[in-house]
Order: C-alpha cells, then sequence, then structure tokens
DNA sequence: CCTTAGCACTCTGACGCGGAGAGTGCCAGT
DNA sequence: ACTGGCACTCTCCGCGTCAGAGTGCTAAGG
C-alpha cells in the first residue's frame, strides 16, 4: 500500500473522477469519459497512463481486461482522506433537518430513533446508532418492586432513560428485608449511575447476606445500564433502503448484512471498533464485519459537553455517495450534540 | 372461485401433491413426476386432465405453455384448508423448542423476543409478535416523576411490563399539586388498567384545570400501553432469512417486505386483520399488504386462561412449507400461552 | 522527458440459430 | 372413463458472430 503522499495532483484528481464518475453511474470508467469531463486537459491516452500507474499503486481495479476502472477499497480511502471541502447539503435535505429537529424534544431514546430514520431518508442507506450509556447521568429513581415471584429492579435516568430487570427473588426475602433495602436505595437517588453503582458494592460488602444478594444485583443492573452491555441495543432504521435494486449486493451478501444488522451485540462492537472524534469512514475490508459486507460506515459521535455520549451513522455500499453522506452524518451529529447537551445543561 | 366442496377426492389429490412438489422444489410441476410419485394409479394423462380442469377452476398456473403447473393462491388456499392432519414437528425441533422453554421465565416481554427468534429459525422465514396489551393487567406503579422541565409518567404492570412516556409539564403546575396529583395516582395501584384509565376519566372530569389536564394524560398513557396504539410495537425477528438465496423474490418485492416490516403501525394492523382462534393462514392476495409482498402469514393467537392476549407467527413466501410451519407456530403459540397463563396465575 | 495520436488487441454483451428436453393438449381407441 | 400416442410449443443451453468499449503499446512530436 503506498503512502498517498506519492500520488503526484495528477493522479490525485484523475483517482477523485473515477471515483466519482463510478459513484454516480455504477458502471466501470474508461479514460475517454473522464479526458472529456473532468477537465484536466489532457488526452485520454495520457489518462490511461495515469490509470495504470494507479492500478498498479492499487487504487483503481479491472473487471477485466477491456473494461473501465473501478475503485479498489484503498482507491475510495484516499479520495475521502483528499476530501479538498466539506459536502454541503442540498437545501431539501438541509430542511428536512431543520423541520425533523423543530418538534419539542422530550426524550433522547425518541429523537435517536427519529434521528436514525431521518438519517436513511437523507442517504438512501441504513442508519444507526448506539444511543447514550447512563454513566454520568443522574437516577432520578431507583426502586424495588415486589411482583410476587419475582422483583422487578427498575431505575429511571435524569433524561428519560428508563432501565428495567426482573430478577429471580433471592430466598427468604420478605417485605420487611425489601423495605429495608428499598430505602437504601433511596438514598441513591439524585447521583449519577456510575457512583451510586460503586456506592452499591460497596454497601454490599457491608451488608448482610440476604441485603448483600440483592444489592449486587441491583448494582449489575446499573452496569448493564452504564455500559448498555447485556441490553446492548443499537438503534437501527431505514435497512430496507439496502435492499434497493440499484445496490449492486449480491443476494448471499444482502442476507449477511440484515443478518448483522439484527444481531446488536455484534454491531455495537463494530461501531465501537470505528468510532473516532469526527465524522469517521470504514470502508469495506478496512473492518473484517463490513469486509464480509462490502459495505461502509460512516460515523461522528455526538456529545454532551465535551463528553461523548453516543454514535450515529450509515453503513451503505462500498460505492457510497461519501460527500453527501458525510455531510448529512456530520449535520444531524450537531444537531444531536446540542440537544445532548442542553438536556444536560 | 369455486366453491371447494366441487372438487373431487383425485381432483384434490392431484392439487395436493402439485403444492406439494412445488413446495419442494421450487419448479413448476409437471404430469408426469405426479404420475410416478403420487400414487394415483393413474396414467400422466389422467393428471393432465385433471390439471387443466385445476387450472380452469383457478387452482393452479402455468409460467407459459409448456412447462408444468404452479399453484395460485387459491391452489394454496385449498390445500391449507383441506389439510388431512396436522403437521408433526421433526425431532430437532420439537428439542429445540423444548431446550427453549427451559430457561426461567421472568420477564414475558423478553419470552417474546426470543420466541420470534426461535420461530424464524424453525421454520426458516421471519418471526413476528404481537406482545399483550396491559387491559387486564395489573398496575403495581404509575408513578409522576419530576423531571425539570418535563413529566415522566411511569407505569408498571403485573408482569413486569413498563410503559414511560414523557410529556411537557403543564402550566403552573407546582410541587405540591404534583404530589397531590401522584398520591391519587398511588391509589389506582392494584387495579388493571382497564378500570384504572375509566377511574382516571372520572377524576378528571371532577378535578380543576391543572390537575385535570394532567390526570388526562396519564389516562393517555395507559390508553396507549392497553391498546398499544402509538407505542405499539410489533416484534420481528429473522428477517434475514427472508432475504435467502432460495426465495425466488424479486430485488423490488424484498425492498417492500423489508420496508413494511420496519413500519410497526403497519404491521400491527395486518396483524390484527388475520387475527383467528387457532393457527389461521393468509396467503398473498388474500390481503392486500401480503399481496404486494407475495408472502403468506402464518399466526396464532397465544392465551392466558380464556383470553387471548397476543399473537404469534412467522412471514415467508406463498412457496411455503404450510404445514411445518403451522405445526411450528402452533407449537410456540402453546407453550407461550401456558407460560402467559401461568404468570397471570 | 512528457504527451499524444494511432492502432492492434481483448473482452463483454447482445443477438440469432438450432437442437434437446420438458410438458402440454387433443384425439382416437379400448 | 381412462390411456397411449403424437404433434406442437416453449424454454434453455451452447455456439458462433458481431459491434462496441476500452485497454496497452509504440512511435512521433513539442
Amino acid at each position: 500500500m503506498a503512502d498517498r503522499a506519492e500520488l503526484g495532483p495528477r493522479k490525485a484528481a484523475v483517482l477523485h473522477a473515477v471515483v466519482e464518475a463510478y459513484v454516480r453511474t455504477g458502471e466501470a470508467v474508461g479514460s475517454e469519459s473522464i479526458a472529456e469531463h473532468a477537465g484536466l486537459g489532457v488526452s485520454s491516452a495520457t489518462i490511461r497512463n495515469e490509470m495504470a500507474a494507479l492500478e498498479e499503486l492499487g487504487y483503481l481495479g479491472h473487471p477485466h481486461t477491456s473494461a473501465g476502472r473501478i475503485p479498489t477499497d484503498a482507491g475510495y480511502r484516499h479520495y475521502v482522506d483528499t476530501l479538498p471541502a466539506r459536502g454541503r447539503l442540498r437545501d431539501a435535505q438541509r430542511r428536512a433537518i431543520a423541520i425533523h429537529f423543530e418538534e419539542a424534544i422530550l426524550d433522547l431514546e425518541e429523537v435517536l430513533k427519529g434521528s436514525v430514520l431521518l438519517l436513511s431518508r437523507l442517504t438512501q442507506y441504513a442508519g444507526l446508532a448506539v444511543p447514550p450509556g447512563a454513566s454520568e447521568e443522574q437516577l432520578v429513581r431507583l426502586e424495588l418492586i415486589d411482583m410476587g415471584p419475582t422483583l422487578m429492579v427498575l431505575a429511571v435516568g435524569q433524561h428519560g432513560r428508563v432501565d428495567k430487570q426482573i430478577v429471580d427473588r433471592p430466598e427468604e426475602l420478605g417485605a420487611p428485608a425489601l423495605a429495608a433495602a428499598e430505602r437504601k436505595l433511596r438514598a441513591l437517588q439524585g447521583s449519577t449511575y456510575a457512583d451510586s453503582q460503586a456506592r452499591l458494592l460497596r454497601m454490599a460488602a457491608a451488608a448482610g447476606s440476604d441485603e448483600h444478594d440483592l444489592l449486587l444485583i441491583v448494582a449489575d443492573v446499573l452496569r448493564v445500564a452504564t455500559r448498555g452491555e447485556r441490553a446492548a441495543h443499537v438503534v437501527v432504521g431505514g435497512a430496507s433502503n439496502l435492499a434497493d435494486e440499484t445496490q449492486a449486493w449480491r443476494r448471499e451478501t444482502l442476507r449477511r448484512l440484515f443478518a448483522t444488522l439484527e444481531r446488536e451485540q455484534e454491531m455495537m462492537s463494530v461501531l465501537q471498533d470505528v468510532a473516532a472524534d469526527d465524522v469517521s469512514v470504514t470502508i469495506g475490508a478496512e473492518h473484517p464485519t463490513t469486509a464480509a459486507w462490502e459495505a461502509s460506515i460512516v460515523t461522528a459521535p455526538f456529545r454532551s459537553g465535551d463528553a461523548t455520549v453516543g454514535t450515529i451513522g450509515v453503513v451503505g455500499p462500498t460505492r457510497m455517495d461519501y460527500l453527501s453522506a458525510m455531510a448529512s452524518v456530520r449535520a444531524v451529529a450537531e444537531r444531536l450534540s446540542e440537544i445532548a447537551t442542553e438536556l444536560d445543561g
């Protein structure tokens, strides 16, 4: 893999033109069309030489001897990394975003679901998001609810998250012990999930054996809410866009793609792998999971204040309109950051 | 559309054989293969005559002049309605079901998600379910939570359902008024969602104007939980099975199918339309929505005691192994009924 | 030394053709 | 009422052909 500094300006321009033409048409692009439309002022023969060099360097591929060129993953990567400008949204897109964020914001979870659908409509790919974990959120309720043979642990966060878990009732736990435990839990209301979890662990260590178990269970519910481990959910929306006729996926690839989107656990780990500070792009084989899909992921974190609280983005074919996808993802992530910051303020 | 009593026993047998062969192979089936394998003791010429008659009656179709026959929706319908016996599960399927329902049952919602996935694995189609509404469930908690500029209405049901909604705080509602309202709500704990809703409406009529609005909002949360209207969620699992290579769907049909599966609202109404007492089958154009998919739905209700509380089933191509799908859906619905009844008892 | 015109070459995709195979529909005979 | 026989009709497959697109190379020119 050649260092991209090696690419002269004309080679870069040719690569750029090939990527854009291929993304637009979906067909292998020949030297003639580049010479005519890219405005480089050189003949197709020169373009051919450049293309051959770009192929040698691994940026372009050849379906067969006498077809045009197609970008490789490395080609897309170079294209994305050297994009001269941030993409601009079309007016209709800008308006759609504005309208979407106009309505009163009550529940971040709901906003996120809506935003994922918005992104899928804006880009015609599938939208996805990882909602915030709870660690720095304040608990406004922490309850143990007696459900007969079982108990429900219920935690409500400051910004509207509700986590519940139903657990087996520890042996011999009578109503008085339950009430006593619940009093202790009420004392945690107002502190953050992370703090509460730590305090619960300390309280458990100091408590009698039946209360001990119970407090550990509650701590575990908070742990799950914090890190989103077991109940880890990734919000997916507009996946049907991926089945669109214009996407070149083979049936089997499409099946795998859908299957993975259904497995939240796996999606979560993919999204964590690709996380970055700003808009980030993962192309085809750059990640083992996306390689199996022949797909790319564009994501951006959204923040509350300075802290990253979640991730939102899209999945689409490697032959993706990266400029527009990145612009859409960036715009939506920015609005989400505003909302998250406001809700936290 | 001919009344199916008109079909003689041999025509029925031929139709039966055609459906089974077509479901198995996916290819149009000719008279010869039926004559050989169906054991009717007549020649292919006779089968041909019967097939021509069945086509005339609308049960079979013809991709082109000299291809074999393919069942129409009406053909499948007759086949399903005259199935002589209930399908038997294969041992592996029986075992998978047994294992799945072995673990301790804590949360019906979780069980339902698991059951949908189980069904999708058993049948290789997509599983789907409508979870129980709450109307006859008892409220164990009904709370108003102060979240600063907003309020959260939180309802917890006897069997572990949790419904929340964040609403704008009515103007001028101070902490004392909130506490007063919450005391009233506590009085509802122990009665059913349906009763509580009715009582709330009466209380609202009697209350002062600021409390009035608040109580109506709470009543509405219960209404939504009861009927599952807005937050209506349909559990879908294993949708990726539908993208399997062996399914003959065109790309566009597949896209529509996925798109509808994402729209919970619409799925809900489809499932309500096809609801029945026992296992029910909706084939292709029998329902406008499934017609657009060229798909069939097999569902069965599950009950708590005598009352139907939810629905579970599968969606697959019209060329579906109905016998096996019906057996799987029936078996899972029965186990769910046991669990629901037990949780209610 | 870089660029370009020219040209031979290669590969795909569309088209048409013909034969094999599958299956039908119908008729006449039992 | 059933069946054997048969002509007929389609599809599917392999084949050869042809046009078109695009390449790679070479030799000439700035």
